[in-house]
DNA sequence: CTTAAAAATTAAGATAGTTTAAGAGTCTAT
DNA sequence: ATAGACTCTTAAACTATCTTAATTTTTAAG
């Protein structure tokens, strides 16, 4: 296999944490495109990758905001703190999602979010240069990111229409239904930023 | 010029409104991917021009979401309507942008969104099937609609930071400098549903 | 195992936002 | 030009959510 030729440091037969990462990564990117051996090789260049650990930050509000995240496993969260130190939580990432500050990765510019480890975690990170570089050296990608961005986008969308149309009570019931593997990972405290509502108006609503 | 060629109905030699939308369509898709002749000549056939009136229906919420649709020039409205009769505005669509009930045009499912001509307006429409063999004939729309899913996703999650830590006040005085030509627009009412309040809250809102 | 720190719950009083209703102003179709 | 329909404003009563603060429960570190 592929894997077992290219990973240098396995020198025994089993499959290692990191080759089960990168098989998820290119699994991941499989999803909408055709690899070929040697654009595995590069992706398993350019992609590299990282085991973090609980509370670690893998960018910090206010720095610049270099990179991009897949998560191979574990849970990462994405949030702001605003100048009167309120916390807002605008995504999660467990196994297989991407994660960054994405306005401020593609302008390169200061970040608006930090990115919290909530477990210890597998995940790769992709530098901005590698990212555009990347368009130029293996074309599908454009089909790739056009694809993961049109869902993220769709996504998002949706989440406006249920935050400016149902209650919170409602909001938090989809929550749970849809995401019930983030709800076992997270704090209370964290969803209710995630809503946008404090904790205990949200401990107000589970009671019922 | 090439649009004096293959423009067919033009006898006279003034530069028709349906020229001036085409140059509009294909500047906005040379923003972001360069395109020669042919391209451009591939493009005017699948995107078919339409004048509509103030309050036409592009898409009805329930119908099947066939189109994808480019306003070059006008406004249209992007909004759902719950089963309790309340609805909510999603977006404001003016000069220049892309519209449509994107998940259910994505996934040809039943529209969430109805969208409504605001004003007599010029748009393009780009039916699914035209949308996804359009990546075969013409493999840079990957990038162009990579580039343009990209900044949809990033306006969407902002949108979603403000709604979430902002006070509609903050957020309605954001819009505001936002988009002063939505503003000029578009109702009260209309805004209203966009922050996700009533019109009679927005309205003891601006007094202050 | 113990203890400190963080999370979750509960409750009272304050603020933000909704509902209903009425009146004044605008637009639009005959 | 006028009637009807829609928008905008205002206000009072009501509901949702926040703030503060105290108490209990859970988690994490030594």
């Amino acid at each position: 296999m592929y894997l077992a030729v290219t990973k240098q440091n396995n020198l025994d037969n089993t499959v290692s944490t990191d080759d089960e990462s990168l098989i998820r990564l290119l699994a991941n990117i499989q999803k909408h495109i055709v690899l070929d051996a040697k654009d595995m090789e590069y992706l398993h260049r350019v992609f590299k990758h990282r085991t973090v650990q609980k509370k670690e930050l893998l960018l910090l509000q206010g720095r610049l905001c270099r990179k991009l995240f897949f998560v191979a496993s574990g849970s990462v969260r994405a949030f702001n703190v605003s100048d009167d130190g309120k916390e807002s939580t605008i995504m999660f990432a467990i196994d297989d999602w991407w994660i960054t500050d994405m306005y401020c990765f593609l302008n390169q510019k200061k970040a608006l979010l930090s990115l919290e480890v909530l477990e210890d975690s597998e995940v790769f990170e992709l530098s901005y240069e590698a990212f555009q570089k990347g368009f130029e050296k293996l074309p599908q990608l454009e089909r790739f990111f056009r694809i993961l961005f049109q869902n993220a986008y769709v996504r998002e969308q949706l989440r406006v229409l249920e935050t400016i149309s149902l209650t919170t009570e409602e909001r938090y019931r989809n929550f749970v239904i849809k995401y019930p593997q983030i709800v076992e990972k997270v704090t209370q405290k964290q969803i209710a930023s995630y809503l946008g509502v404090t904790p205990e108006f949200l401990s107000t609503i589970k009671k019922k």
